[in-house]
RNA sequence: CGCGGAGUAGAGCAGUGGUAGCUCGUCGGGCUCAUAACCCGAAGGCCGUUGGUUCGAAUCCAACCUCCGCAACCA
């Protein structure tokens, strides 16, 4: 199998606001889930995403906000939700990490690796910082001896009895699974990576908290509760915990962001291997992108909202630009100026000129009826490499080749001069009238992964049996103006 | 000696041994079917620095300079 069936987003920490970044890395599984859609059948593909929820965090903030955990709670994931429903993501299914799913799911697998001898009882001596929730060494503090991110909380001294999870254990099947499954974390740098931190020693790690208010308890010792980051990650495995759904873990494919590689590609496999259940099908990391060349921050205030982006340009704009700007699996810039020009040039200038004066052209010459017993083109080698390269989830390679073939049509209009062909010789502008209007088809199909809101527009314009629609605007090159 | 990435045309990037490419911008021309859009052409780079390997290096090696991330839970 070329493409995988059951694609995840990481679960976003829900008291964060969604941001472009988070957008960045969901339209990238969207898009997808989308091309799985168009090769397997949409009943064939499973999307998951969702909100991370256990972390005393939540607690704090649903204090400050004078309202229960639960409404808390309710209203940022739903404001999560609405986000993804805002810029068209095509999820199946939204996970909480506070349903009754996923708890089950996690006292399930907890037991099944304590059962093992996977999770031990211990004790952790540290110095914790309530903000990071995280143990510091005394070497991440400032000169006040507190942590750098959260100088005004204090630093507590824990002695506490934990569970740890047995990671060291797991050093060599880890070795041996990257070993025999090369591109089983992508990209290659990233693999790399991973490899020589799982070579340089792998210690076991604490599991649980005793002191935590909040969260999911310990099946064996109800006092404690599951370290977050352990919960989180079992929301792949429990999303699918049904029946009808089951089928769909043996191909489930993780799209992360870079920074939360190691958790996907050395604790959870080690996880998974404890609880005897087999591994996912593969993980890919994301880069990131900075702002203007800066990092985004909250501090700085350039934190871009993909509700306003998608308000003004439209998703498939939000989309395509934020995809096209830089390739899957590198570093890059977003930035307001490049993106608005990117929508003038390529999509207002590119893909809806070209629908557009195709449309009128055969309306106006040929009363809006292609002759499709011309022979046309035959671009089916175009349509397989724009396949090809979603296989090899070549995001940005697969908009460039979209728009490359975009000047291809123009480019054929423009040598063969078809307006004014048409007025001499009738049945050879006839010939290349059905040419240009084989490309809008190739496009409006690859636009069904890569615009998918405006796929329905193309197809309405090219119409049934070579009968073209009325010419409607797709991307009105005005908008940047605002 | 913490780990990693990057330094190529005005901007953003591709290019892992054999005559420097792409997108955008700029300049000139063409076309007038089209959303002041589309097509063609041109200018513009000692490929971070220095040294080395080689018949030949942006591409391999060494050293150095600069920038940027990460350093167990912010995509």
């Amino acid at each position: 199998m070329k493409v995988a069936s059951y694609l995840t987003t990481p679960i976003y920490y829900v008291n964060d606001v969604p941001h472009i970044g988070h957008s960045y890395c969901t339209l990238a599984t969207d898009t997808l889930a989308r091309f799985a859609r168009m090769q397997l059948g949409n009943n064939e593909v499973f999307f998951l995403t969702g909100t991370d929820e256990n972390s005393q965090k939540t607690v704090d903030a649903a204090a400050k906000a004078g309202v229960s955990i639960e409404v808390y709670l309710k209203d940022m994931a739903a404001r999560w939700q609405s986000t993804w429903d805002t810029i068209g993501i095509s999820y199946n299914d939204f996970i909480r990490t506070t349903e009754a799913r996923h708890v089950d799911t996690v006292h399930e697998l907890f037991q099944k690796i304590y059962d093992k001898g996977d999770i031990y009882k211990g004790t952790y001596k540290g110095l914790y910082c309530t903000g990071c929730e995280t143990f510091k060494k005394s070497s991440d503090l400032n000169e006040a001896g507190r942590c750098i991110d959260h100088p005004n909380q204090d630093i507590k001294h824990l002695d506490e009895t934990n569970y740890f999870f047995r990671l060291s254990a797991y050093e060599k099947p880890l070795l041996e699974w990257y070993e025999k499954n090369p591109d089983w974390l992508q990209p290659r740098s990233k693999k790399n990576e991973i490899i020589s931190f799982i070579k340089s020693g792998l210690e076991d790690v604490s599991v649980s908290r005793e002191t935590a208010e909040f969260g999911i308890s310990l099946p064996m010792d109800p006092a404690h509760k599951v370290y977050v980051w352990f919960d989180a990650l079992i929301n792949y495995y429990s999303g699918i915990r049904t029946p009808e759904r089951e089928h769909f873990w043996e191909s489930a494919f993780h799209i992360i962001g870079k920074d939360i590689t190691r958790f996907h590609c050395v604790i959870w496999p080690a996880m998974l291997m404890a609880a005897g259940i087999p591994l996912p099908k593969g993980v890919f990391a994301h880069g990131f992108f900075t702002i203007d060349g800066t990092k985004m921050s909250k501090s700085l205030g350039n934190v871009i909202s993909p509700v306003d982006l998608s308000v003004q340009y439209g998703n498939d704009a939000l989309r395509a630009g934020l995809l096209s700007s830089f390739e899957f699996g590198s570093d890059g810039d977003f930035s307001a100026e490049n993106f608005a020009e990117f929508y003038r040039t390529k999509l207002a200038g590119g893909v809806g000129n070209l629908f557009n004066r195709v449309t009128v052209l055969i309306t106006k010459f040929c009363d809006g009826q292609v002759d499709l017993n011309n022979a046309g083109l035959d671009l089916k080698p175009e349509f397989e490499k724009f396949e090809s390269l979603l296989e090899q989830k070549q995001l940005k390679g697969a908009y460039d080749f979209y728009f490359a073939t975009v000047d291809a049509a123009n480019q054929r209009l423009n040598e063969t001069e078809v307006w004014k062909l048409a007025k001499i010789d009738a049945d050879a502008a006839s010939k290349i009238f059905t040419e240009l209007f084989d490309y809008l088809v190739l496009l409006s199909e690859m636009a069904v992964v890569l615009l998918p809101e405006s796929a329905p527009k193309m197809r309405a314009m090219i119409g049934l049996e070579g009968k073209v629609g009325a010419a409607q605007i797709m991307f009105d090159s005005g908008r940047t103006d605002k």
